[in-house]
DNA sequence: CATGAATGAGAATTCATTCAT
DNA sequence: TATGAATGAATTCTCATTCAT
């Protein structure tokens, strides 16, 4: 999660290193316990750090929330957008939208990621800026980016589609839906590598059945 | 006036009734605030019953909304149940198809059970069986049902299936999936009827160009 | 404990038994769980009567507590006194002592009468009158009936005894303190019959010892 | 005024100090109320912090109480020790005995530790563990310690004992049962210095009139 | 007369947030 | 700057007692 700031070149301060720490702990302990169910006081602990100096860096509880979130949902959804942005060029278009399909359901299917998405659609009533944030920063951005690309496919003459916005919505839940929704209801049972596999390469079959040649 | 009730078959008793009303109640504050966020207090208040009351009809807070989403799950499974199990025979499959589609997807989508969808999801850390009793009497009913009817389908000749099971995940997650997704996470927008039919028909025309011949 | 009224005459009416039912449900409730461990609830509950039953026989908690106690001290008493106010006349004066001393220390020693006195103790500090009955009806009087024994032992020439009070408190004491005081604290390990009569029996010879010929 | 305590060899942490503000201020509440009614609240208040304070330094009601009692016990107990344990030389047996006899009564006696003794045996069932060790800290250990001093008694040829333990039970018992009893169920009479005296002396005499040359 | 419900309060425990040192 | 303590309220659950039916 804080591999993104790995090739930060500026040594971090004393402060902004208090702050990463209280960011992680806060995320463990949020992504555990849920909003209502973390205590700032068990974030503390986690953090080793005492409650003034999480106030000290985080207006209140809400805040922290926020800014936690928010920037878990921008750090998770980069890699999915690096992985859909390009389709390989293997010439083989079933075998580089499975490619794909499955890169991209590996990432998706994380159970950081799933523990995130359940917290954050548990909390839509409360945070609802947060789970537009974690709409738009996740599927939104995601089938936009699916969208140019069987735009890209069209015009070459590799599918046959009319809509690519809607194509790519199709393509994105039918390799998605049946493993993330299942997740998203039984926490405890983690689907294996293969079980995604087999959805991802399900869900290319049936779509190169409607939308290609 | 109660003269109206007379003919009531089996009158209910005062206790009854009263759990009746504390259900209500409950159903509407639990939804609303979530389980944590929920106070027995508000409960009985909005019941207009005394917290007693609360606690003589139910153990605790945890069965109480145990109870309480259980059957809720229940009832609210039993409609989608009854489109699904039986198509329409007009002899024009992809009509009655949009009709099924269309059917589900307005129930599925009613705000009541997509605050009860966000709800479970939320809890399914701390409940993890009421997020499974969702989803074995939600999803998964539901596409052994989709399953069943595809099967015939097959068989007669209207569409060309291999796994009625897949088809049936196909189908389900290509109609409901964009407004649902997008649903769970944008509580306050909600969709129009006219988003849901295009939605369905769109998905359904997908579904034929796989699965029909 | 209810023997004592097994030879009453007078049929009970209605009420007394239900009277009689809701003393002897709170009498175990109150021995098992204290004054303050013990709620109207669940005395109604176990003597299967409803709350305003228990109320309209008894004033409050206190009163029924109070009245509870008062009665059960002196059932309990009086088969002690029986035993200790007659000796028996076989001529050995020790094995009669004997027998005495191990007839009351096996009275004494009911698993009831211990967690009575328990309670009583535990509760002195709230009802002081229920504890000084229980002293009064129990080592009080007790102790007043030995002394009348050994004041005739004492005239008849069988015991050497200038204080028949003195000697009675003794006499008691060292037959009964050890086990009691043991009892008192361990309220899980009941001692055995033979335990008791060797506390008896010793407590006897150290008696003579002291005040025999 | 505070330099008084400048020379103080281990200053006490603001920590420790809170906590021993708070298990004493419980010693008085827990003393004059018992365990249940007791409240968390008055013992804040009593000590002066706020209930937090009292949440940071003991777990809860149960762990509180338990400590609580388990250092009054040990302290209550050692000072009884000191004097069983060394009988004074004076070559007078019954005047050594009368001695030691005074001094542990009077202590025993202690309206501190008479509450005590109260509160533990109106516990003993939901406190066993505090109970029991309140038996092996006190009597247990007294018994002991006296049953040494017989034993070396009986070398000397200054008494006539076969089992020093038997000899030790009878005679703490003989010296402490009467008044102890009766304090133990009248506990507004404190008993005056003369009387735990005569008691003391009484008890004395008989056990030497039973174990004495 | 007896049952379910109501009342009104109190207890244990926890929290977010703010002072004081 | 950071730590322990305080604040003030909220929450779950229970209780003794009283109405109303």
């Amino acid at each position: 999660m804080t591999a993104v700031y790995a090739s930060d070149p500026e040594p971090e301060s004393r402060s902004s290193r208090k702050r990463r720490v209280i960011l992680e702990a806060a995320t463990a302990v949020f992504l555990d316990n849920g909003y209502v169910g973390t205590s700032m006081d068990e974030i503390a602990t986690v953090a080793s750090v005492s409650k003034q100096t999480v106030y000290k860096h985080f207006e209140d509880k809400e805040t922290l929330f926020s800014e936690l979130i928010t920037s878990i949902v921008a750090e998770a959804s980069d890699p999915v957008q690096a992985v859909v942005q390009e389709l390989p060029e293997s010439g083989d278009i079933e075998s580089d939208l499975r490619d794909l399909a499955r890169r991209q359901l590996a990432l998706v299917m994380t159970p950081e990621i799933m523990r995130l998405r359940r917290l954050v659609i548990g909390e839509a009533g409360r945070f609802p800026e947060l789970s537009r944030t974690f709409y738009e920063l996740g599927p939104q951005r995601t089938i936009e980016a699916l969208s140019g690309v069987f735009a890209q496919l069209n015009d070459r003459g590799a599918l046959r589609i009319d809509d690519p916005s809607l194509a790519a919505e199709h393509f994105n839940w039918l390799i998605m839906s049946t493993p993330l929704n299942r997740a998203m209801f039984l926490p405890e049972e983690a689907p294996s590598a293969a079980e995604l596999q087999q959805s991802a390469d399900a869900g290319v079959a049936a779509f190169l059945s409607a939308y290609g040649y």
